[in-house]
DNA sequence: GATATAATATACCGACCGGTACGTTATGGA
DNA sequence: TCCATAACGTACCGGTCGGTATATTATATC
């Protein structure tokens, strides 16, 4: 079927290696020379089998959002309010101490901010934040009609206080807070919880 | 009494100009060439003026701390723990909605990931990042001691919690908050104040 | 086995990085 | 007035950046 010399190295294991890096060193941070090295594959391998630096980052977050945060998914998939921000918050908590991942969020520091070539980068990761927002306020705002939160409660308040609180706790972990740090901030934060 | 040529640019002023550009771009996306072209002097006159890129961070570090951000200060000599708290967030709030400062926090994303070569500028954000949580919680036993905070509090959980909050703050500003998104965040966040 | 196809390895590209050598120019002190 | 001092402008340094041209090698199809 396939024409050709065959690929010499696994493409997804060779992801997973990039993924880990953007991880820990940020978009520009991390050098051709870096993920060549660390992939264990040449530079034109590289650009044959995901396109440049870019479209390669973007395969990670793509990854890093299915894969990897997909405890998010599960937070959202819970059956009230309250699981739902539980879910986020004590998620977030098992994720970064996790001593499997790097410390800290790629959806975060990845592409935070930069010089001006990798401003596209920057928007992405901005878009994909902003997505998790709309996408707890929704969650939230079903649970008002399903009753589980209070008619006084603002989804959209509490959806932004929600992932202020995650993306807090992810440049803490970025800066080596332990389990137990992230936990103690989990349960004061969910003492701001309605009802 | 000084000797030589005078310098024919206002240090202060320059240091300014380096500040915003850190503060907008990070520690290694700005560049000398970008900083030389903003502060509109020489690379020699710099590193004469400020010494190496690191040091000039350094510089800009300290300046941030003892002016831009010092509504922190003022927070923490707030009467109360609670005045405290609510110094940090809604100042946190007036400080990212003010539209003369770059959007977010230098101490957060200045120098939050990178290459291998800054790794000393991210330790020393991150030792001032954690210097300031010591400093709430110094506060806040302190409020303790006079009775403004109940016994059952910890101090070191609630100021782990507020200054998870004012870098989430500080990541939402980055990612182009409005001030009202800022401010609905501070005040859900401030239902989990105790008493 | 011949051929088309695609992945490999090597070696290179111009541009930019942080940093500096060097000659010139403007000041205060003798 | 002459000199020491220090800031200025220019032009450059080796190294690394993201990206690619070229030639070679390994496979599937005919």
């Amino acid at each position: 079927m396939t024409l050709g010399r065959p690929r010499e190295f696994d493409t997804e294991a060779a992801l997973t290696k990039a993924m880990r890096l953007f991880w820990r060193k940020g978009y520009e941070g991390t050098s051709l020379s870096d993920l060549t090295t660390e992939m264990n594959i040449t530079r034109p391998s590289l650009y044959a089998a995901f396109g440049n630096k870019q479209e390669l980052f973007l395969k990670v977050l793509d990854r890093y959002d299915r894969e990897t945060a997909a405890f998010i998914q599960a937070a959202l998939d819970a059956p009230n309010a309250r699981a739902v921000a539980e879910g986020l918050i004590f998620g977030a908590c098992a994720f970064h101490s996790d001593k499997h991942n790097p410390a800290g969020c790629l959806m975060v520091h990845g592409a935070l901010v930069g010089s001006d070539e990798s401003l596209a980068m920057r928007t992405e990761t901005s878009l994909r934040r902003s997505g998790l927002k709309d996408r707890i306020t929704q969650r939230l705002k079903q649970a008002k009609v399903q009753g589980d939160l209070p008619q006084s409660a603002d989804p959209a308040a509490l959806a932004g206080y929600l992932v202020a609180i995650l993306r807090g706790m992810a440049v803490e972990a970025a800066s080596g807070a332990r389990p137990v740090d992230l936990k103690r901030i989990a349960a004061v934060a969910m003492a701001a919880w309605p009802e």
